[in-house]
RNA sequence: CGGGAUGUAGCGUAGCCCGGUUAUCGCGCCUCGUUUGGGACGAGGAGGUCGCAAGUUCGAAUCUUGCCAUCCCGACCA
């Protein structure tokens, strides 16, 4: 039998494609650069979604939700901001179509039809939401601000990839409003951790939790916090941001509060979000050459039971016993899966929810029953045992949670053996091309350093990590002094 | 958007260079039977705008042009 995906090291982009489309998450749309997300895939994101909103919720915010377009002069508004965007972006310029008169059956955009004013699709929310928090803010009192948005973006990439660069995307984008700077930041901090203790406890995805250069920063912030997570062929990919925009997006639309002094001042702001780009994360991170592998806290499917069964009056049997099981397992709280599709046979099946990263699988046939016992399959180690089915609720809740932890260090420990120091060029230069990872070396702090090691390279500096220790040394493309170093990666 | 490759049934493909009857094969799908502890077997069957459009030709999956999509390399990308 043909191995069912190709190995990542005679094409790591095609392991991908298939590891998105035969784990069922995800196809390519007919749409240019767009993906059809399938119930499946779906069904993880709003796992993880569902998360998220909880912790959102948990630090005192709020959702609601705010329109796909935006007016050109709304969106221009900002101008760092509208400058870094104008390259991505999707125009509504009509309103109607009409019957081509040369063409029967056809429709061409009706000329009658033109927008006074075009229409951006939103490739971020900042404009139309700073246009509509000027008419919320007057006081003080009015503050802090805090509201997230679920939703879809669109921009318009050159090159895209299922779930990490889709020209359409769903996320959230967090808009938050302060009375001072220093809350700001301290908002901007917070959400950064969210994320970061979500990627890492539910995605087990270890990440690096840092800043961005100014190269890198998001168009239109003061500062922009990053997390970057590490991918099984050495490269980076950066898994959530959160900015903060000190007072730009308050000026440019004019958005002041009255404070305790009776004093007119402009707000602060931050924004953060995360994308479906996290699910490209998780599939490169843990997957293998059978398949996915989904963390249990965020799988849609935690255990599936396979029935082994000889003809019909085993397989009631069989099915009755199952759904006792089941009931139990769902009442621990378990999302279980039964699978007595009577035209899949048990080996095909076994194959079919590896692809698809299952946990856990339970097998259960007549013998077992007997015996009292089922065998259980993890996916992640892929062992197989024969349990009592005395206490098995317990058994499987902390064999769900030793593959978490077990996901999560074997990520830790590839993004450890992976994190290295470089001290001169060429050193740099051979981590790179041998297995990549995140390389931390000197750097003189000047873009232009940065720019010319990106066009040498093409890694990039990730982040400037959080509580970086300082330390006295040379930067590795021009060898100026330097006072810590920075991590670089080639990245998605 | 530049360079390269690709597009044939749900999936993977042969055929294309050198145009010629009814488009090849495997998997999957449907029916019946035997099966069922790691992707079952037999027999029969269904399924095709050969990516789309135009052109050349008596005749186009095959040649030409344009467009669309996918993949790779660039450029681009908070």
């Amino acid at each position: 039998m043909s191995k069912v995906l190709t190995t990542r090291e005679a094409d790591y982009s095609q392991w991908y494609n298939d590891l998105v489309i035969k784990g069922e998450l995800a196809d390519h749309s007919a749409v240019r650069g767009c993906m059809v997300i399938k119930p499946y895939g779906y069904a993880l994101w709003e796992n993880m979604r569902d998360q998220l909103d909880k912790r959102f919720k948990e630090t005192g915010h709020v959702n609601a939700y705010f329109p796909i377009f935006i007016p050109k002069s709304l969106f221009e508004a900002e101008e760092k901001n509208a400058e870094g965007f104008a390259k991505e972006c999707a125009i509504v310029t009509h309103y109607r179509l009409k019957a081509d008169p040369d063409n029967k059956g056809k429709l061409i955009v009706d000329p009658e039809a033109k927008l006074e004013e075009e229409l951006i699709v939103r490739p971020t929310s900042e404009a139309i939401i700073w246009n509509t928090y000027k008419g919320w803010i007057q006081s003080y009192r009015d503050l802090p601000l805090l509201i997230n948005q679920w939703a879809n973006v669109v921009r318009w990439e050159m090159r895209t990839r299922l779930f990490l660069r889709t020209a359409e995307f769903l996320w959230q984008e967090g808009h938050t409003a302060h009375a001072t700077k220093q809350e700001a930041i301290e908002e901007t901090e917070r959400m950064l951790e969210v994320y970061a203790e979500f990627v890492e406890n539910f995605m087990a995805v270890p990440v690096i939790r840092g800043v961005k250069t100014p190269n890198e920063r998001f168009a239109g912030a003061e500062e922009t916090y990053c997390i970057e997570a590490l991918m099984q062929d050495g490269k980076a990919l950066q898994a959530g941001t959160s900015h903060f925009l000190g007072q730009n997006f308050a000026k440019a639309f004019d958005v002041q509060f009255m404070n305790k002094e009776n004093k007119q001042e402009f707000v602060w702001a931050t924004s953060w979000g995360v994308s479906t780009r996290l699910i490209g994360a998780l599939i490169m991170a843990h997957s293998d050459d059978q398949g996915l592998i989904l963390p249990p806290r965020i799988a849609p499917i935690q255990v599936v039971i396979i029935p082994i069964y000889k003809g019909e009056e085993s397989k009631k049997i069989i099915d009755e016993k199952a759904a006792v099981i089941i009931k139990s397992l769902q009442s621990s709280g378990i999302k279980v899966k039964y699978d007595n599709n009577d035209n899949a046979r048990p080996g095909w099946k076994f194959a079919e929810y590896e692809l698809k990263g299952v946990p856990v699988r339970i097998a259960l046939g007549l013998r077992d029953i007997e015996n009292n016992v089922v065998e259980v399959a993890r996916r992640d180690t892929k062992e197989k045992q024969t349990i009592s089915l005395d206490g098995l609720d317990e058994k499987i809740i902390s064999l769900l949670e030793d593959i978490q932890q077990k996901i999560y260090n074997k990520a830790l420990d590839f993004k450890n053996a992976n994190s290295k120091e470089a001290n001169n060029w060429e050193d740099f230069v051979k981590m790179l091309d041998d297995k990549g990872g995140f390389i931390s070396a000197h750097w003189d702090g000047t873009p232009e350093s940065e720019e010319k090691i990106k066009e040498l390279t093409k890694a990039t500096i990730r982040c400037i990590p959080l509580n970086n220790k300082k330390e006295e040394g040379k930067c590795i493309l021009t060898g100026n002094a330097s006072s810590q170093r920075v991590v670089f990666a080639r990245a998605y």
